[in-house]
DNA sequence: TGATTTTCTTAACTTAAGTGAACGTTTCGA
DNA sequence: TCGAAACGTTCACTTAAGTTAAGAAAATCA
């Protein structure tokens, strides 16, 4: 199972055995079944999650109601915003699927920072990598409608379609699954 | 003017006379005026900026229109996705205000990098708070209706709103000018 | 300064998302 | 396996943003 985090770091670093077996003593690997909530409002969790494999998802709780806001499966990881900020979550995190993940807090990091230095040079490749990659998301959203957010995610993660339930959906393409259905009414007249 | 680079960066590290000379060698200060484009669609810029005063904006051109996705002010930096993928950029920036910003390079930060390994720990540290606060953002505008992002806006930006045009402003929040006045006047109306 | 362009607002009409409700289907736990 | 809860769709109605157009105000520059 840990293989897989090796393959995921080697496409960017080739590891040594010494390295493979700093990171296997620091114990990282979970399985958690779905519906496990990994995090919840007012935690401080110090722990950022990679997904080895399964889904995770992302949400807050505005007047009651859940806003999906983002969808993690394999080979992607979040770093809540508590863990950097110290403050409660507001986020929380929950399982879509049966999961294996790795859970590491700052505190491993530096140790292996500090054994490893090039792992900091890879983190922080990595990150610049991320935070491009979430600004052009981010970019992406802000610039189209519901429908065409939608059609993006048809193209682009036609996966989630299937591992996740409509109203999740819905809620991540920022409206009520109410009109999720309307909008895929729509589009099927549309295309006729 | 390089030393709000410097006060800037003795937020986190107190500086070596040594590495700001390294630092002021690179010669990266550029003062450029109101208007001008410091990038444009199919561009394949290598430059990451970061601003020291005025203010900036990048945007998009999509079907003819100007999206504004974000404004860059003091103490704000944007390195465009081009700079890491190499392609053509479809991202513009131009400048909002006449401003003094500092222009770098991949290259000129390896070499820092090289000279002096702590400024990669840092660089490390401020791109992962980055991308923590940017997803922050993220999901603060998808949990948001364009009202609750004006008013968000207002309480936390509001020097915007005197700096940047009106109609660039409904563009960032996701709505056209015309809806921007609109649900102003509607404010105003609700307030009494 | 005067002319021209850009910007901002208002208005009437259109389109799409929100809301509340109903109803059939699926899922899940006792 | 039975019953309750959760889920997905449809509908009628409401609300807010998009569109088109027009006119007033402000900024720009020759």
């Amino acid at each position: 199972m840990q293989q897989s985090l090796f393959d995921f770091i080697e496409q960017y670093i080739i590891l040594t055995e010494e390295e493979k077996k700093c990171i296997t003593d620091l114990d990282i690997f979970r399985s958690v079944k779905k519906g496990t909530l990994l995090l919840s409002e007012g935690q401080c969790s110090r722990s950022s999650i990679f997904v080895l494999k399964g889904l995770i998802r992302t949400f807050y709780i505005v007047d009651g109601e859940e806003k999906t806001t983002e969808f993690y499966a394999e080979m992607e990881g979040i770093s809540p915003p508590c863990v950097l900020s110290g403050l409660p979550s507001e986020l929380y995190i929950s399982c879509v699927e049966d999961a294996m993940i790795s859970v590491s807090d700052p505190g491993m990091e530096s140790e292996v920072f500090r054994k490893f230095p090039r792992f900091e040079s890879l983190c922080r490749i990595l990150s610049e990598q991320l935070l491009s990659k979430n600004q052009c998301n981010f970019d992406t959203y802000k610039t189209s409608s519901p429908e065409q957010r939608y059609l993006h995610l048809l193209k682009n993660r036609s996966d989630l379609l299937n591992r996740v339930p409509q109203h999740q959906l819905a809620s991540y393409l920022g409206i009520k699954p109410q009109s999720l259905s309307r909008l895929r009414a729509r589009l099927v007249k549309k295309k006729k």
